[in-house]
DNA sequence: CGATTAGGTTAGTGTTTACTAACTTTGCGG
DNA sequence: CCGCAAAGTTAGTAAACACTAACCTAATCG
């Protein structure tokens, strides 16, 4: 999936308006105001608002992919890896709320196949890193063995997943690092 | 919140239509048509549309409320209630598909001041009543005590929720209340 | 028994939505 | 500098939306 310089540029601008006042923010009008040209010339881009959201998906799914490769290659053993994933992703949040507001938007697709697709896979993709990082860590000992490393990578992204949750509906107005942090640790507690 | 007998059929009506294909399906035209009567009638039940979905939560809120305290009511210790807890709620959202739904519609209404402030209590209710139930549990010396009672209930509700995310961008195609058991298990055995 | 009211009807309103038709401008390669 | 395509414009459309006005009917009750 490669992008135009104005399709990126229309994508931050969705995911800007999402950001702000949730999917229904998201309309022709205003992301053509927001970028400052007319709504037909979004057409000239996209074929249609799906295709915005889809494309809005896919680079999120992109750049996380990304962030997920980088934690692997590093020297780390699976528990470490883990934390380090933690700190990431909270991180990647406090920076751009406007993400979190995509991420939990996923659940507002479900009428429109090919986007529930797209949210599924960029799950299961998010999913599948952990179990294997967790699996590592099982094999170099880091992380005890005797638990299913499916049902500990739901644990994991399940309660990063609610804590930013409880963050968004709290209206943001809590230090969302300090309590990854807190989370982190218990999380790591567990593992062990 | 006392309501009507055509007002709780109107929030059956509802919880159904999110149910089949989220909040988009929920507008007045199709509400009153799986009522079977006209669209102004809804107006002599409830004043808006909003109103109807707040109903809506507002029921669920209840449900859960009378749930949670027959749980709380029995003899067991808190390990045990926490286990009975979470096949509680697997099973009710197996039963009412439907419901799971309007739960994660919950991160649609970000626009709508009013439904976010309820949807914040219902969390925080039953966050709470985790919070309670922990504890108990670490005074009765059934669930670990050195883990903070507030992160494991994020946990517990994070692991839940992402479960029965999965479950539903799945289209509901895997056994929910086998992998509840199994999710139910491993927190058990961490709580110890 | 007459008045009031709760609860239904048909018909329609203004607004917002995603999107299109048709035209114009701009920038670039030969 | 010509031709042409890419990328912008204005003006508009049909459909869907939540909701209202005006009217009707039947039950309740002093």
């Amino acid at each position: 999936m490669e992008f135009s310089k104005r399709q990126i540029e229309i994508i931050n601008a969705a995911t800007d308006l999402i950001g702000e006042k949730g999917l229904k923010n998201l309309t022709t009008k205003n992301l053509a105001a927001k970028i400052g040209f007319s709504e037909p010339a979004l057409y000239r881009h996209f074929k249609s608002k799906t295709a915005i959201i889809q494309a809005v998906l896919m680079f999120y799914k992109q750049q996380m992919k990304v962030g997920i490769e980088a934690l692997h290659k590093s020297n780390n053993s699976g528990a470490e890896k883990i934390q380090k994933l933690m700190e990431f992703q909270f991180k990647h949040f406090a920076e751009k709320p406007a993400v979190v507001m995509v991420i939990f938007s996923e659940t507002s697709f479900q009428h429109e196949e090919t986007l529930s697709e797209i949210v599924l896979s960029l799950l299961n993709q998010k999913k599948q890193s952990i179990e294997n990082i967790i699996q590592l860590g099982q094999k170099d000992q880091s992380i005890r063995p005797d638990f299913n490393s499916s049902q500990l990578a739901d644990i994991i992204m399940g309660s990063m997943r609610f804590t930013i949750l409880r963050w968004r509906l709290n209206n943001f107005d809590f230090n969302l690092i300090k309590e990854g942090n807190a989370l982190c640790k218990t999380i790591g507690a567990i593992l062990k």
